[in-house]
DNA sequence: GCCGTTTTCGGCCCGACTGTTTTCAGTCG
């Protein structure tokens, strides 16, 4: 088995975990953290370029040593260190740090004192009142213990960002409408539109900050309130999901929003910067002393550090601190920059609308052009369209585009990708259509290899113009097909073809990193809706949100371009 | 374990909340 990035990041991330639970040197441990992070996120394969006799260049962060445990994980798959921590901690343990209340220190505590190696073991000393004899511990912490583990299994998995949209949007409306609130920002890694959130961090700037805790603890969408202090509490919502709210005084509203906006790595980062310049940055300013020299708005706080705004959704410490000191950062693709939508659905195979509906949701959410791409024959579950079906709703987008005003219909499919990589259509059809997108919808589970080579013949066809969801995931449900990205991304550069951003929440697919080594090969991308329903619009929001992350500039997403420039590209 | 226009050793971001303590450790974000 050939050991991939991911593979070398998760065993560092192992080694973080049981060192943790010996109580290793705090600093150690993170620069195994960063280590894993740094190496997850590099855009070659690092066992590749090794064996090929290639050498890794200079990362940070890591140094002598863990470039040769790099080299000795990308050759065995596994290093010593591992191994021999992994003799000394039973993994067991080490998944006891992911329940709530259970640090490093507890969890050596409890194995040491009782034995205590799994959850469920936990649990059950927990119940027979065995845990208030452990020093630290007592009754009220056992029975948080006994509520945290009965939940887990049902509250800790990562959420869709759309999804979490809509399961905060009573409570925000009512804090905002609190009285003394001037504004609530959705911070975390929601404000920094990750595809998936784990909780909702919400700001208030307030200067009557008890109150807006009152509002929100008391909220009727409210399960459980865990803490609850007179700066912070966390509650949990009747979904499961979890909520943190921070109240913060008006002259520390820019702090607070970039300690809440996160991410951890991106504060460390800036707070290290500060430090170097013999200042403080915490939630509440920027600090000389005790003198505040900033920290109203984010701008003043990342200008005190000499550096210009970082938007909220490169805060990785991926390099974008780097290049904001460089003066170098991208001028990033906004939702207003959008025209148009390359792949929506209709009553015709698998939508709720029909056509002229969604051509009148589209123009009210802002765009000039779409293009109706409804499935094919193959996909017969979504009443896929044969060459007979799709040339009527050809003429009838004809007939339309002379009536509608605002908005221009393209003609377009989304044509089945078949388990050879040939397409579902004959191509005097295709030939004839605006744009053909072309989709894996089944055989999910062909090897590496032939899932891949299906995509490359799919993609060297004359007729397909983009790629939809190329991974085919479902965000908790369904696991991506087993391809080899850089060999796709690097077909599509070479025949010029287009990969989508599909913004479905379960989708979300390309991700942000398989978005970010498309624009580095030079392939475009086109953010799709992939509507069913005139609704299904605002999930672009979040498409953008991701291309953002990836450092996209309006230019390099196809359905930014004017309709005119747009078809001499289809041509 | 990394790193260096003060340093090759001694630093490494900073604060809130909880529970069990008699002044603070552990956990979390």
């Amino acid at each position: 088995m050939p050991v991939r990035n991911a593979d070398i990041a998760a065993v560092f991330d192992e080694i973080a975990d049981i060192l943790e639970v010996e109580g290793a040197n705090p600093y150690r441990i993170r620069a195994y953290r960063n280590a894993a992070r740094t190496v997850g996120a590099y855009g070659q394969d690092i066992a590749a370029l090794l064996g090929g006799g290639g050498t890794l260049p200079k990362l940070p962060g890591i140094g002598a040593d863990l470039s040769a445990k790099i080299a000795e994980i990308a050759a065995t798959g596994t290093c010593a260190l591992r191994e021999r921590l992994r003799r000394e901690i039973p993994a067991t343990l080490v998944a006891l740090l992911q329940v709530a209340g259970i640090g490093p220190k507890r969890a050596k505590l409890l194995y040491h004192d009782l034995g205590i190696e799994t959850e469920a073991q936990l649990l059950e000393a927990a119940r027979a009142g065995r845990l208030r004899r452990v020093h630290g511990f007592g009754e009220k912490t056992e029975r948080k213990l006994i509520d945290a583990l009965q939940t887990r299994l049902a509250s800790d998995r990562r959420v869709p960002i759309g999804h979490a949209a809509v399961a905060v949007d009573d409570l925000l409306a009512a804090l905002r409408a609190c009285s003394g609130v001037r504004s609530i920002t959705v911070c975390g890694s929601f404000r920094r539109m990750r595809d998936t959130v784990g909780d909702i961090d919400l700001l208030a700037v307030s200067e009557r900050p008890a109150a807006v805790m009152r509002c929100f603890t008391g909220h009727a969408s409210v399960r459980d309130v865990l803490a609850q202090g007179p700066a912070r509490a966390t509650v949990v919502l009747r979904s499961g999901l979890q909520v943190d709210l921070r109240a913060i005084a008006p002259e520390s509203a820019g702090a607070a929003l970039v300690y809440f906006t996160g991410s951890k790595a991106h504060n460390i980062a800036v707070r290290r910067i500060a430090q170097q310049r013999g200042l403080k940055l915490n939630e509440y300013g920027v600090f000389r002393g005790t003198r505040r020299i900033a920290g109203e708005t984010e701008a003043s706080v990342y200008r005190a550090l000499g550096l210009p705004l970082i938007p909220p959704e490169l805060r990785e410490n991926r390099g974008e601190i780097e290049l904001a000191a460089q003066g170098r950062l991208p001028e990033l693709i906004g939702r207003k920059d959008l025209r148009g939508d390359l792949h929506v659905h209709t009553r015709s195979s698998d939508g709720t609308a029909d056509l002229a509906v969604m051509a009148e949701a589209a123009r009210s959410a802002g765009l000039e052009y779409l293009a109706i791409t409804d499935h094919s024959r193959h996909l017969r579950i979504a009443h896929g369209l044969d060459e007979k079906r799709l040339l009527r709703q050809m003429a009838e987008i004809d007939a339309l585009n002379a009536r509608l005003e605002g908005i221009t219909l393209l003609t377009g499919v989304e044509v089945d990708i078949l388990e050879d990589g040939r397409l579902d259509l004959p191509d005097r059809v295709l030939a004839r259509l605006d744009v053909v997108v072309g989709a894996v919808h089944d055989h999910l589970g062909l090897p590496r290899r032939r899932q891949t080579q299906r995509l490359q013949r799919a993609l060297a066809h004359p007729h397909l113009r983009i790629l939809a969801h190329p991974t085919c995931r479902l965000i908790g449900e369904r696991e991506p097909i087993d391809v080899d990205m850089s060999v796709v991304i690097a077909c599509a550069a070479e025949h010029g073809r287009w990969l989508e951003l599909d913004a479905q929440p379960l989708r979300m697919d390309l991700t942000d990193r398989d978005c970010e080594q498309a624009h580095a090969q030079g392939v475009r991308i086109s953010i799709a809706s992939d509507a069913h329903g005139p609704r299904d619009f605002l999930w672009l929001d979040y498409g953008v949100g991701q291309a953002r992350r990836a450092g996209l500039r309006a230019s390099d997403v196809v359905n930014t371009w004017p309709l005119a420039a747009l078809r001499k590209a289809l041509r």
